[in-house]
DNA sequence: TTTTTTATTAAACATTTGTTTAATTCAATT
DNA sequence: AATTGAATTAAACAAATGTTTAATAAAAAA
């Protein structure tokens, strides 16, 4: 599954996802990511055919990165489901503050590269342990009984749509940036209580 | 404020609307959006001065019928929390089944063009009506506490980002688009409920 | 060392793209 | 009807862009 990467592949795909990240992908220019990277323009296509192809395979990279913080959590088989919301929640709000372009990226390319990218998906949370869980609490009569996708969704967006909106927050409150990442890390907390609430009857 | 647009301007506006919310600004072409209105190519600088330019245009006045919808409900002077929380949850669902592309644009084309476009939030939301009414709950006892930023961007994160991620959501429950909408209908009624027990205490 | 393969480079190529020009058509005014 | 100004058009222009070529340098194999 995994490529070996010489040297300065590595430089043309680092080059290239800070970019594609930064300004997506119709606006990055194969000689931005050749100067970016300091390769010769050439290299670009005679290791990675196409600006296309490097595309794609940023993309599929990134996109599961994105999504397998989640799945590993979701499919812990000691955490309580109260741990596996805090865990998401915490790590979730690292990983973006440490890489603030992700989630504008990964939605909004993501519109472009349909199934083949979203096979990742198939069943890895929808029938996780954290469902499992939900469910019996649904069962126990402590939370009500809702599709999980509204469960699934609900965190998700909690978590990751403060982000993609930072700039009209930042505006609203006339906060500077490092504002903005102190109350993402305020929502930390926040969330996992919020969902609990939201769930439970 | 309001320009009187010809038939011909309008034709381009549409059309370039149409384009841009689809593929972005970097992504359509001038020749895209000619040949859409089925108006002649130099009629775009003729009229609009610069691809660019026709892009602020447009985007500023999205931008503004997207923060609008919610500014008006947010002011209302009769209407309760409970209502503001329904009427803000149901238009804006309406309204995004019928311009799907519109979140993804405006989150997304919105980080390039700061704060010129960004002025029109000014005080708007931070100090509606909603958020007095918030406030009121918090001296009564029966809200707790937060910095109504949170409040605020909570709403619309469960509103919105759904949209944003219909992708990802559809692949996880094998869902048609009509499926789908079905989901955010559900959500109308649902994400009200929700936000009231977020911030009750 | 010689040969062969791989990596790197500068230049060129063919399209695409935003914009402009100059001519023509259309509509309104005199 | 003649004139003026606005609207529309086809063509051209210059710059940008993804990709390829052909030559050279470096590394590996013989």
């Amino acid at each position: 599954m995994k490529k070996e990467y010489s040297e300065t592949e590595i430089k043309i795909k680092t080059a290239a996802k800070s970019l594609f990240l930064e300004k997506g992908y119709s606006a990055t220019t194969t000689r931005d990511i050749s100067k970016e990277s300091d390769i010769n323009l050439a290299l670009l296509n005679y290791y990675f055919t196409s600006k296309k192809k490097l595309f794609e395979i940023i993309m599929l990279e990134t996109f599961y990165d994105f999504i397998s913080k989640m799945v590993e959590v979701y499919n812990e088989e000691k955490s309580s489901l109260e741990e596996k919301l805090e865990l998401t929640s915490s790590k979730y709000i690292d990983m973006i503050i440490a890489e603030p372009h992700l989630p504008t990226f990964v939605v909004n390319e993501l519109k472009n590269n349909p199934s083949s990218i979203l096979k990742i998906l198939k069943g890895q949370i929808m029938e996780s342990k954290l469902i499992d869980q939900y469910n019996d609490g649904v069962k126990k009569g402590i939370y009500k009984k809702i599709d999980p996708i509204h469960f699934v969704t609900n965190i998700l967006s909690l978590i990751v749509f403060p982000f993609i909106s930072s700039p009209i927050i930042i505006k609203m409150k006339k906060f500077n940036k490092t504002e903005f990442n102190e109350m993402m890390y305020e929502r930390k907390k926040l969330i996992p209580e919020w969902i609990l609430k939201m769930i439970k009857k």
